[in-house]
RNA sequence: GUGGGUGUGGCCUAGCGGUUAAGGCGUCAGGUUGUGGCCCUGAAGAUCGAGGGUUCAAAUCCCUUCACCCACCCCA
């Protein structure tokens, strides 16, 4: 009986909406292109294996969080969780190791994760992303940072703080779960529940669990910093070189992880001010391995995306846009068959000449089409009745100045507009 | 996935066991002959998220379910 509403976790963008994210959106793409980043747009469906044996099968995304399904034909399709894995597929299918390196590219556009909404979570959001592909040098680690900084920076939204990590090879990592494994095992048992799954799952996340924040055993455990390699030390070094050098600020926090298996070494998120639960606007790091496990040769890359709702809230909350959306130049107010036509011509008129126009709708009352006319928040009025049609005229009304109204033949009123706007 | 909160016309809210669910905003129409913004009048629009149950009687109590919100988990 109840009317069908959006699927759950899910958003109509409204007209009012609207305005807001083409204007985060075109901050975005010209950010990109500042830094010579080009767009690529890859489909919102993929073969599930690009995510699913990129994503690590201990992965909540792999777990619950894709939308699977097969197709007409038995394909096994995945509605895409993240742009990473997508684009580094279109990277080798398209040759573009041949390109010269590294290749910059920006996505943007929706994503997919079938998770419980709550706010700044949905199933499905929409990312900006930006990927270096094919360059193990800190400075483009630094590069993609820089780029992310400067679209916040663009939109308005500051004090922000970025807090970067690194967190080793996939080997070095090996290594330090090992560590850390010895470390919590004798207190395995005065850990949250949560803790304790980690500790059989993902060990790693122990470290930034809220629950255990203030546990010994966590405040106590090794940082992965000190069981780097000497590879990774220098390659974390260089970047923080190279963030000091563009001038950018940031914290290095230890318990930074991911939950993804492909990344390694600098890992790095973006938190606002008085951070609380859905909280980082975005996120980023390198992802050595993410290229052979997809099949293709090994690539270096990294890359960060950001959450355009997640962007959009704090804007909001910020006070950084309020709803002024564009109005409309001119609306008609025909009246009578002959004003009825004659409203039409001038109409296509003004269009052609880029202007503009609202068509007032005939069979109106005048009073109503007033109105009309005025909630629209046009800046003029073009009022039309049988009396114009005969004599070639409009009647040009001002609505939002104190303006006298004017008659104005048809062949004049571009000219008219253009003088008085 | 776990725990908690909320759910009344498009929006905000009143009503919290008992006659035809009230108001504001918004929408539409009208306020004499072709002119808006203020004001006035009127209209449309709600089986009170949905489905069960308790009761002589339920928007008001109970259960289930759905959705949203908050925290955790995870992540953007």
């Amino acid at each position: 009986m109840a009317s069908p509403r959006a699927p759950r976790g899910m958003h109509d963008t409204l007209p009012e909406d609207a305005d807001l994210w083409r204007h985060i959106r075109d901050t975005a793409e010209r950010v990109a292109r500042l830094f010579d980043y080009q767009q690529i747009t890859t489909p919102i469906v993929e073969d599930a294996s690009v995510f699913l044996h990129t994503a690590g099968d201990e992965s909540d995304i792999v777990q619950k969080e894709v939308y699977l399904f097969d197709d007409r034909g038995g394909d096994r399709l995945a509605l895409r969780p993240e742009g990473t894995a997508a684009v580094c597929r279109a990277y080798i299918e398209h040759g573009m190791s041949s390109r010269p390196q590294p290749v910059r590219l920006f996505y943007f556009g929706p994503f997919f994760r079938y998770d419980r909404p709550q706010a700044g979570r949905y199933r499905q959001l929409w990312q900006f992303g930006a990927e270096a592909i094919g360059t193990d040098s800190p400075a483009a680690d630094a590069e993609l940072i820089d780029l992310q900084l400067t679209l916040y920076r663009e939109l308005g939204l500051e004090g922000l703080t970025l807090r970067i990590n690194s967190i080793g090879t996939a080997e070095t990592r090996r290594r330090y779960a090992e560590v850390l494994r010895a470390h919590f095992e004798p207190h395995i048992g005065t850990l949250s529940r949560d803790s304790q799954r980690r500790f059989e799952t993902n060990i790693l996340r122990i470290l930034d669990s809220k629950e255990d924040l203030e546990h010994p055993a966590v405040q106590s455990a090794p940082s992965i910093l000190e069981h780097l390699s000497d590879e990774d030390r220098e390659h974390f070094e260089a970047v923080q070189t190279h963030l000091r050098a563009l001038g950018i600020a940031y914290e290095i926090d230890p318990r930074i992880v991911r939950g993804l298996d492909y990344y390694a070494r600098t890992v790095w998120e973006v938190e606002p001010p008085g951070a609380g639960g859905q909280s980082t606007i975005g996120a980023g790091g390198r992802y050595d391995g993410l290229m052979e496990i997809l099949g293709g040769p090994s690539t270096p890359a990294v890359g960060f995306a950001t959450g355009i709702e997640r962007v959009a809230l704090n804007m909001r909350e910020r006070g950084l846009w309020q709803a002024a959306s564009e109005h409309v130049e001119v609306v008609t107010v025909p009246l009578g068959d002959g004003g009825t036509a004659f409203a039409a011509k001038a109409t296509r008129i003004l269009r052609d000449a880029g202007i503009s126009v609202r068509s007032g709708l005939a069979g109106r009352s005048m009073r109503a089409a007033m109105r009309g006319a005025e909630a629209s928040g046009a800046t003029w009025a073009l009022i039309v009745g049988d009396r114009e049609a005969e004599a070639g005229v409009v009647q040009l009304k001002p609505m939002r100045a104190e303006a006298d109204q004017r008659e104005v033949r048809l062949d004049d009123l571009v000219s008219a507009i253009r003088e008085l706007r």
